[in-house]
DNA sequence: CGGATATACATGCATTTGCATCTATCGCCG
DNA sequence: CGGCGATAGATGCAAATGCATGTATATCCG
């Protein structure tokens, strides 16, 4: 793309975070923009889905907090208007008396895969014309080994 | 990691996109929360920073608005602050009456050095321990292609 | 040229967000 | 056991956000 010269570890890191950044807004604009999330924010979805992928249905509160870009306070209120709306249903928890599980309803559950539907095949048509299918397994590869090792503190 | 198996594109896809995202927030969620950003949101820092490395020192709103993920209106009002708070300066586009263009005033860039300086040493930190520099150089590739890619239509 | 359509940015308004703080429970340690 | 700091989540409130729309300018096309 340009030429780059040997560059300090400083100047990599920064370079490599801010076009991971720039490449993560730019597909997510196009996704937000797309006719799935009209009836759903992203990261209302992002809620659904994370719930739809737990084993045991259940999730604390807490632990979606880590997924999610938002505000513990955020987060809490947007998971009573996902109540309100019928797409997900509370329960306190039953070993510790200050959390509150987290499970789909029949609907949120209708819901996720719906969109879910949708925004695969928009990702797909993203990420296909742009990365071949190796390339893509790599980038798979390194966000996850990144994101392992920021969250193992 | 795991093992994965042979893999359909779209489930590639998918999975290469949410492990970016992941890997995203857990990144971001660390930088926010380091004390760079007491005094500016991220958000922010980032028109300081985009300005900064602006070569003739002047953008154009809708410029900036593509790197940026917040709706027209909001980085309307989020500039219409930061001029507020003397780190910008607006003018008219000579070229076109219906732009305006943006530039950092003095205490702007003072403020976009000093907490660009921890910024990257913020990166630098979460980066080089979780990849090398090669793994950051490919990663690096491969979101200036996907960015690349999905920025050209 | 002139009217129609598109683009750039601003603004009113309802919703969402985050910070600070509050309440309740948990876990630890004397 | 009992007190005390830590953690989970809720809430008041000011600030930020996005949608719809408004205004002005630009561009296209007959």
């Amino acid at each position: 793309m340009a030429d780059r010269p040997a560059e300090s570890p400083v100047r990599l890191a920064a370079e490599t975070w801010e076009s991971l950044f720039r490449a993560q807004v730019a597909v997510m604009r196009r996704l937000q923009s797309g006719p799935a999330f009209k009836s759903i924010a992203l990261n209302e979805y992002d809620v659904l889905f994370t719930l739809s992928r737990c084993p045991s249905g259940w999730l604390r509160l807490n632990e979606l907090n880590d997924h999610i870009l938002l505000s513990q306070s955020s987060l809490s209120r947007m998971v009573e208007r996902l109540e309100k709306r019928g797409l997900v249903e509370r329960m306190p928890a039953p070993d510790d008396g200050r959390g509150v599980l987290l499970k789909l309803t029949e609907a949120g559950s209708e819901l996720q895969k719906q969109i879910g539907r949708i925004h695969v095949r928009d990702i797909e048509a993203l990420m296909t014309p742009s990365l071949t299918a190796a390339e893509q397994r790599e980038l798979l590869r390194l966000t996850e080994k990144l994101r392992g090792a920021v969250a193992r503190h």
